[in-house]
DNA sequence: TTACGGCTCGGGAAATATGCCCAAGGTAGC
DNA sequence: GCTACCTTGGGCATATTTCCCGAGCCGTAA
């Protein structure tokens, strides 16, 4: 079985990388830190699952994630974030993942869902599984002005909103801080705000981001 | 008894004064708009009680309520505030209060606050009473950074985070934009944030404002 | 194919906001 | 009276935002 670890914190992409080889010897692991390079990788070699960070530099893991769908509609990609709001783990799904995992989950749950996913089964983690049942699909909790936004804006929405500093936001996304700058009046335009701090509570209220500090 | 009822809005002191006089017809009401015609009308005449509006412009419902209370320290104020926010009552008690009502409070409520208070018992809407005894008292779920603030200060932090317009806070306030620019950078610092939106989370995590929009 | 529309990206210029320093007036306490 | 601190704002340099505009891309409709 051949996977790519798609990653742009090199430590943890390691470690990850050391736990599953230990965890599931049979794998053929092949690593990738931004979405370019696994486009690449992709392309050099098919592998049977790509284990995807959503938070990374350059295109985006949901754009990369989109990419690859497109380009080979049959690969099987299961997310692997930080964040456990749900209409993250509902942009990921829509953007064509077959799997959500937050970092949270222990080995056992990451082999589990490696194992399944790589069959080309759906794995979603216990409990937000449990909460997607519950909220009912299609009408999140979103806010229909959310709708508004493009996926390029929604995700400076959600950095936004974290509060992380735009300098910061600008380099993740590779574009200058006036492309940011531009995009942020944008956004605030078609949401019908004017301050940073609605855009904040509006973030809160549709489950975007979750109260409490901490980056991407 | 005499009354003060102390609210910028005339619709709403009227509506609030209508209904007192039905419902306690031996009340003799005055009202006053903001915190310096407060300040005036107990000086004319020493009224039995003060319903005090928390978000006046000028000088605040709190300040006005120390100035009260530091000229006739026997006199007693009632908070009639829309916020439930836990932080913002223990603001009014310590600014020298002797009852929190919500303007969600029925009508019996109010007349039921105004009869204790005017005879000099304290009166806190039982749910926050009930949340105040049980959020053990001294230690808020205040951040240690919040301590720092001055009462000005926390009035314009809790405005921003609200997501009030820079415009409308410095009118409410009734000072210049610049002096509210140079509060709002100085409030940064003593909270170590750099951007508005942790301002938010922080207030948010503090229990200084709810989730959801709306204004002061 | 060509044309159109939408998205992404950024430049330019003017308006605003911020950060930092400083100073005046008020008040409280010693 | 003196000191300390809060509140208020001016000045000035810098950063950010806003608004307008154009280029490049891509998918789609004609």
């Amino acid at each position: 079985m051949k996977v790519l670890l798609v990653d742009d914190h090199a430590v943890v992409r390691q470690g990850y990388a050391s736990l599953l080889r230990t965890l599931l010897p049979e794998v053929q692991l092949r690593e990738a830190c931004d979405g370019e390079q696994a486009l690449q990788r992709v392309q050099e070699e098919i592998p049977n699952l790509v284990i995807m960070d959503i938070g990374l530099p350059g295109i985006s893991g949901l754009e990369t994630t989109r990419r690859l769908r497109q380009r080979l509609p049959q690969l099987r990609i299961l997310f692997f974030s930080m964040h456990d709001e749900l209409p993250l783990v509902r942009q990921a799904l829509d953007a064509g993942a077959i799997g959500y995992l937050t970092k949270n989950s222990s080995p056992e749950v990451l082999v589990e869902a490696v194992r399944r996913t790589a069959a080309g089964h759906a794995y979603i983690e216990q409990q937000l599984a449990t909460q997607l049942a519950c909220n009912p699909n299609g009408s999140d909790g979103l806010d229909p002005r959310l709708r508004e936004l493009t996926q390029r804006e929604f995700e400076i929405f959600v950095m936004l909103a974290r509060g992380l500093p735009p300098r910061q936001i600008a380099e993740k996304l590779c574009i200058s801080a006036k492309t940011l700058s531009n995009y942020q009046t944008l956004v605030k335009n078609k949401l019908q705000i004017s301050s940073q701090a609605e855009l904040v509570h509006l973030a809160i209220d549709s489950g975007v981001v979750r109260v409490g500090l901490e980056s991407a």
